[in-house]
DNA sequence: GCCCAGGAGTGCA
DNA sequence: TGCACTCATGGG
């Protein structure tokens, strides 16, 4: 199954290598793009993004493509934040993924306190030692394992994936989801979710922002880390050290858009825009 | 040896 | 409630 799109608003770098994905690679003229079990080819050609995949609905979806961006960059760039109007403008093609909840879960506990080269690589150990074996284009990968699968493994495998610390949260947070299982999470309103994640644990208020935003489409949440830290101070000329009271201050200011501003903002940081 | 990375848990005031 | 301390791991 192949669709396209306007390549414009939908920029396959922009998309993937903005830190709200770890599992995806280069091949051939583009991305391989994986996400819970499933698998697809991106690339752009010409004016067009190109999506190839078993699962046309599930990537349409994925990518976010019922959603106009034009007039989310154009927000973005009306606040007179220089930093954020360059990033809007230079990241136009960046689209915010809807992505599986259970992996936002555990890959964003692992996402503590690390960062994205070394996250990408724990992952990938995890899928390689409990995914399922399955094949894309010719070529072999591993699904981002049940949490059947994640609740059995035992920490000691988190241990020997490299996960640091981490270890125990993904062995208790999984047997917890294995227990009470998603669906109670889902369709609850922001802050109420924000509220139950806190309750798992390695889940603090920095990661269940990004869970909420990646993983059940939350676009109210504002995810602050030590880049957005950086950015308060140097672009917003912020006085605040409080976590927690700078996720209110950017949220009081962009409201329905912070989820897209926090992304233009955060990669555009690290692009050095 | 240091500091940093998409931070969070714990103990103590 | 606030705040210091600690928690693996690897790169620079």
């Amino acid at each position: 199954m192949k669709f396209d799109y306007d390549s414009e608003y939908f920029n396959p770098q922009h998309v993937l290598e903005c830190g709200q994905t770890f599992r995806f690679h280069p091949f051939k003229d583009g991305y391989v793009v994986y996400s819970g079990d499933k698998a697809c080819y991106v690339r752009v050609e010409g004016s067009k993004t190109v999506v190839e995949c078993d699962d046309g609905d599930y990537f349409y979806e994925y990518f976010d493509l019922n959603r106009d961006y034009s007039q989310i960059v154009n927000r973005a760039k009306s606040h007179g934040v220089p930093l954020l109007s360059r990033s809007a403008d230079v990241c136009r093609g960046l689209r915010l993924l809807n992505q599986n909840k259970e992996e936002m879960l555990y890959s964003f506990i692992i996402s503590q306190n690390n960062n994205i080269p070394r996250i990408k690589l724990i992952i990938s150990r995890i899928c390689e030692g409990l995914g399922e074996k399955r094949e894309f284009l010719g070529e072999e990968y591993y699904a981002f394992p049940t949490t059947e699968k994640l609740a059995g493994a035992g920490v000691d495998f988190f241990t020997k994936a490299g996960c640091g610390y981490r270890d125990n949260y993904l062995a208790e947070t999984s047997a917890r989801i294995l227990c009470e299982g998603i669906a109670r999470l889902e369709n609850l309103p922001t802050a109420e979710l924000k509220k139950q994640l806190l309750t798992y644990k390695g889940v603090g208020p920095k990661v269940a922002d990004c869970v909420a935003l990646f993983g059940f489409g939350k676009r109210d949440s504002f995810p602050v880390d030590t880049w957005i830290e950086r950015i308060y101070r140097e672009d917003f000329n912020g006085a605040l050290t409080d976590r927690n009271k700078i996720t209110d201050y950017f949220l009081g200011l962009f409201g329905e858009d912070s989820g897209y501003i926090q992304q233009y903002l955060f990669y555009g940081k690290r692009e050095n825009l």
